[in-house]
DNA sequence: TTGTAAGCGTTATCAC
DNA sequence: GTGATAACGCTTACAA
């Protein structure tokens, strides 16, 4: 094998004993002599014996690797997602192999091969924003392959999903905004095909209803590619400022779009709140830097990290099929600030 | 094997030919006919035949997997470097297996393990601030595995290395400092443990030197923890600030410093830059939405991450051992902004 | 307590 | 052209 590495072989060899009497001896058997043990742990710490996890996996139809999908690593949240998974999965002996789609459907599916060629056990996935079709993904869960959706889930699959409470946060959001004493509250969202967008937006249409104020159409605006070209950013925002009815402040549904529409506001020379006000689901570690620090709507990746690598665990190691599937539902936090006050 | 999947001992037995012809068949081996050729692709096709990656990994002697770790993902910097990474490695039919340091060196041994333990045909790897001891890497090299380091490197091993230029980073962001106006220029800096804090010191001195301003030993501040403990921050800025030759600019050693010391002069109300000039070495995408915005050394992650991906690939797949190693310098870029101007 | 042998899925070598 | 066989490194009945 490759570079020289030491195998059961090596040492059996050495020893003078046979392959099996190594191998239950390297796992503790009870079947072998104490002073077989030490001598076959002392040589495989002498030579640093790994055992190859190829032969290992082709034997036990296994892998301990877990694929993870997101759409980009460029995101806060999606980068403590990322740190949950890995808390839980490499204490629990599992590896990751993770892919980004950047919002491509495209991606999506030639990294969704990519993984599963390489076995793995069990797949995490937040779905990108062009995507509509998950046959591909239907065929892997129909095949048996645990897979456990968060953040942007799919409603076309019955298994685990963990998401963030989005109805309830873009609901408290437009509620702080309409305290604050902004009534001409814009929408900028998100892609129509991922589920947090809809969510988000009944939330913002909820909180104006409950306080008399009309939901405008025209106050709603999506980002198809969720922000990743400026463009689309940049077209809404013109059309919203130009408006004759123009917004006193805006709510942005992702991190993506509030950081784009940052920058945006920014080089057009827009003051925040002074010009418009600002509030966003965001995970930016910068919100508290920009002057103004930014209102946001914080969501927890790392946990949501954590309960998605747990839940897939527990798919992947259950005896038998799983009857009854969770959505867990995560609790978002918001944060508003002074700046987010009427001037 | 699990879920159901189809082997080529499936379609040999349904076709009633020998699994060796399967095989052949499948790679189109001269030796097999047309006819019989026809007949297993379309069998394949129909069952959706994937090889098991691991029976020919254990064949092969390879894994076609790339192993990277980078301290964090949480830095615009690293997150452009694995999409770098991500161009080349799948192009060439490699999958990445990724892990973080969290900057601990702990982590750093750890994950090591976990990935060469699951196999990698070659390891990308951006040093911990904590690390000095790099004889886990050694030993992995002196077994015969590829490694290319990046942006932090270590002199110890001789193998490529991709380094930004840091030391002309660095010197003529100083330089763009006194240009400006400003003569009392501290800096703040990284853990002396990493390679590019050296360099990048080196280069802030000579610009000194070269403009007749004498180094001053209490100017230079060190992060033992690469700005990740807020506090080891947070003193070195009071230290700087409550000098009775207090500095009148800040050149920033990295992102995470950059962006923790952004973070704390905000809380601070330090002003920026009529109280103080900032100039860092960071990749944030954040860095134009600030206001003021920031004046910034830009390296260029993604570029740096497909050199050493292309580099390494070249290490695994070369026939003989490469007897000469490189190591590529990339250009820095700065970007001055009029906010750096004195006021 | 230890050894033998079969087998995981694939491929390479060699017969036929 | 096709098939049998061995081998990659490891595990596990079962035999000794």
């Amino acid at each position: 094998m490759k570079f020289g590495a030491i195998t059961i072989k090596d040492i059996a060899r050495e020893l003078g004993i046979s392959a099996s009497a190594v191998s239950k001896a390297l796992k503790d058997s009870y079947e072998i002599s104490e002073k077989t043990k030490k001598l076959v742990l002392e040589c495989a710490k002498k030579h640093n014996y790994q055992p190859n996890p190829m032969a290992r996996s082709l034997k036990q139809g296994n892998s301990k690797a877990l694929g993870i999908i997101i759409p980009t690593i460029d995101n806060n949240f999606f980068s403590q997602v990322i740190n949950g998974v890995e808390s839980v999965a490499y204490s629990k002996g599992y590896n990751i192999i993770m892919t980004q789609t950047h919002e491509s459907y495209e991606l999506e599916l030639s990294n969704t091969d990519l993984l599963t060629i390489r076995a793995i056990d069990g797949l995490l996935i937040s779905l990108s924003t062009e995507t509509k079709d998950i046959s591909h993904l239907k065929r892997l869960h129909d095949q048996g392959l645990p897979i456990v959706f968060f953040d942007r889930v799919s409603n076309e699959i019955n298994t685990h999903k963990i998401i963030a409470d989005n109805f309830r946060g873009a609901y408290e959001a437009t509620t702080n905004l309409i305290k604050a004493g902004y009534r001409n509250i814009a929408h900028l969202t998100s892609s129509i095909n991922v589920s947090i967008t809809a969510e988000r937006l009944k939330g913002y249409e909820q909180a104006l209803e409950e306080n008399g104020i009309p939901v405008k159409e025209h106050y709603i605006k999506y980002c198809p590619q969720g922000g990743k070209d400026v463009d689309e950013v940049q077209q809404a925002l013109n059309e919203l400022l130009d408006a004759p009815d123009k917004p006193d402040a805006i709510f942005t549904a992702t991190d993506r779009v509030t950081t784009t529409t940052l920058a945006l506001l920014h080089r057009m020379h827009v003051k925040i709140p002074t010009d418009i006000a600002l509030l966003g689901f965001t995970n930016t570690q910068l919100a508290d830097v920009l002057n103004p620090p930014l209102s946001q709507v914080f969501q927890p990746g790392f946990e949501m990290g954590k309960k998605a690598t747990e839940m897939l665990i527990q798919l992947i190691e259950a005896r038998r099929p799983v009857e009854e599937f969770e959505t867990v539902v995560m609790p978002a936090q918001i944060f508003m600030r002074d700046s987010t006050k009427r001037p």
